[in-house]
DNA sequence: TCGCTAGTGTGAACACTGTTCTCGTCGATG
DNA sequence: CATCGACGAGAACAGTGTTCACACTAGCGA
C-alpha cells in the first residue's frame, strides 16, 4: 500500500460525552435518495402514481448499484479503507456522478448501516421462523446461532454496526427499527414462553426481584416487546413478570457481547470453542429469561 | 469540514473470515520505538548501562510527546480522523519527522491502543484496591464501575480498544498483556471467593455443569487466573469448579458488552439506568462465579 | 409536435491526507 | 578532532472527499 489512503468524518464521534443522550438530529439527511427530487412524479395517474416513472425507476436502481458497489468493497478493505473513488471506479463513472446520489461518504456509509441490519435480522428471523414454534429454546438458540454465522460470514458489515460507531453523531431513524429486530426475536421467544407456561414466573433468579431503579425501563422494553406481537398473541402487561424483560435485554447484550469479542479478538487465547460457548450462553440466558427446554 | 479527510489503513481486517486463527505474524512491527536505532549505547558501564544516554532519553520524551498529542486529538476527532499531520502541526514539527519515530499511521495508533488498555487496567486495579479485601462483591462491583466510568470519561479511546479493530491485522504482543488484566481482576475476585468459602461450588447453575466442549478451554482460563497470581495464594488446578472460571469469562463478556451497548447507543430508547442496570449485571454475574455479599 | 427544464454525467480543480526521499545539520562517539 | 548516524525540514507523489461549471438529454407542459 504505497500511497495515503483517506480518514473518514472529519469529526466522527460516538455517543458518550454527555451520558443523557438529548442529541442533535442527525447530521446525514436519510439513507438513499439525497435530493428528494423524482420522488413521485405529478404526472400519470394523480397524486402519488402507481407507476414510478422512468427517471425514478432508473435512479433506484443506480442507486442500488451504487450500494452493491460500496458493500463489496466494505467486505475486503473494511469501512476504514472504503473509497468513494474506487466505487465509482468499479461502476465505470466518473467520482463526482455519486454525489447524485449520496450527499457524501458518510451516507453512503449509513447506507450500508442500514442494509446490514436488515440482512442481520433476516437472517436470525429466518433462522428463528425455521424452528417449531413450540420448540421455544430451540428457537432461542437458533437467533444465537444465526447472528454468530452472520457475524462470520460478514465480517465487515457485522463491524460496521456492532463495532465503534463510525459515521455520525447518531444513527438516523431508519437504522433504529431493523436494530430492535433481533432484540425482538428473543422478546417474542421469551413471551410465547411465558405464555405457554401459563404465566408462570422466570424461575430462580438469585438476585433480588428487579431493583426498584429499574422498574421503569423493564416497563418500558416490556412495552416495546408487547407492541410488536399482533394483538391476539398480547398478554396484559401487567401480568409479565417485570424481570422477563430485563433477562432479554441481558441476553440480548450478551450475545452481542460474544459475537463481538470473539470477531473483534477478545477470545484469541481464551476460549476455542466458540460455538459451544455461545450455545452454554445462550441456554443459560434462556433459563434466566424463562425459556426452558421442555417448553 | 470542507475538504476531503483521509482514511485509515488501506486493507483494515478484523479477525474472522478464517475462524480458526493461525495468522500472519504482525503486519506493524512493534509499538514505539520504530527503528532500534539508539535503543541501548554502548559506552558508559558496560553491558545494559545503567544511564541510557542522552539521546535516546530526549528520542523516549518525543515518542511520548508525540503520542500525548495524538492522544490529544484522539479524544477530539476519534481514531478515524486522527490525522498525522495534525499531530505533528500541534507539536510545531514537520510532517515528516514523526515518521523518525512511528514507521506509520497504524503503528501511532497500536501505541494509543496500547496506553488506552493500560489506562483501563490501571483505573479498574485502582477501584479495586481501594475496596476491603474482606468485601468480596464490593470488589467485582468497584471493577464494573470503573471500567463504564474510565469508558464514558474517555469513550474514543474505549472506541479504539473494544469498537471494531481498525489498524491491523493483529494486536502485537504488547496489547494483549494490558487488555487482560481487568479479567484477570475479575479472575482474582472468583478465585478469593471460591478460597473464602473454603472450596464451596457455585450455588445454582441452572444448567448442566460443564459442557464437555468447554472442559479445555474452561482449564486454559482457569490456568491464566491462577498463574496471575502469587504463588502462596494460588490453589490447585484440581480443586477449583471450573464453573468458576467460565462464570468469570461470561461475566467479562457481559460487562464490555453492556458498556459497549451504551457507550455505542445501542440502549438509546431502551435502558436510561444504565449505571443501575450495570449493577444489577454484575450482582448477577458475581453470584454465577460464586462472589457473594457476606464473604 | 416542439421547447424548456430538471435530472444526470463529466472533468477539472481544491484542500487535504499518508508516506517517501533528499539534503543539510548537529551531536555523540571512535 | 574527524566521522558517522540520528535528526528535522521541505519538497514531492499518489490518492482521497468534495465542489463546481459545464454539456447533454430524457421527459414534461404547451
Amino acid at each position: 500500500m504505497a500511497g495515503g489512503v483517506a480518514a473518514g468524518a472529519g469529526a466522527a464521534s460516538c455517543e458518550a460525552g454527555r451520558v443523557t443522550d438529548a442529541d442533535a438530529p442527525a447530521d446525514v439527511p436519510a439513507v438513499a435518495p439525497a435530493r428528494a427530487g423524482a420522488g413521485a412524479p405529478p404526472g400519470r395517474t394523480g397524486a402519488t402514481g402507481v407507476a414510478e416513472g422512468v427517471r425514478a425507476r432508473a435512479r433506484r436502481e443506480l442507486v442500488g448499484r451504487i450500494a452493491d458497489a460500496a458493500r463489496d468493497q466494505l467486505a475486503e478493505v473494511g469501512a476504514a479503507g472504503l473509497s468513494v473513488r474506487a466505487v465509482t471506479r468499479s461502476l465505470g463513472m466518473a467520482p463526482s456522478a455519486v454525489y447524485r446520489y449520496f450527499p457524501n461518504r458518510d451516507a453512503l456509509l449509513t447506507a450500508l448501516i442500514t442494509d446490514a441490519y436488515v440482512g442481520l435480522a433476516d437472517a436470525a428471523e429466518a433462522a428463528e421462523r425455521a424452528v417449531p414454534r413450540a420448540d421455544l429454546l430451540g428457537r432461542w438458540l437458533a437467533v444465537h446461532r444465526a447472528v454468530r454465522a452472520w457475524a462470520l460470514a460478514h465480517p465487515h458489515e457485522y463491524a460496521l454496526i456492532y463495532g465503534s460507531p463510525v459515521p455520525g453523531y447518531r444513527a438516523p431513524e431508519d437504522t433504529t427499527v431493523p436494530a430492535a429486530r433481533v432484540a425482538l426475536l428473543l422478546a417474542g421467544v421469551a413471551v410465547d414462553a411465558w405464555a405457554a407456561d401459563g404465566g408462570a414466573a422466570v424461575p430462580d433468579g438469585p438476585g433480588a426481584p428487579v431493583p426498584a431503579a429499574l422498574l421503569a425501563d423493564a416497563r418500558t422494553v416490556l412495552g416495546l416487546a408487547l407492541s410488536s406481537r399482533p394483538a391476539d398473541t398480547r398478554p396484559p402487561a401487567e401480568a409479565v413478570d417485570l424481570r422477563v424483560p430485563l433477562a432479554v435485554v441481558d441476553a440480548w447484550t450478551e450475545l452481542f457481547g460474544c459475537v463481538s469479542f470473539e470477531l473483534f479478538g477478545h477470545y484469541r487465547g481464551v476460549l476455542a470453542e466458540r460455538a459451544a460457548h455461545l450455545d452454554d450462553v445462550a441456554t443459560r440466558t434462556a433459563a434466566a429469561a424463562g425459556v426452558r427446554a421442555r417448553g
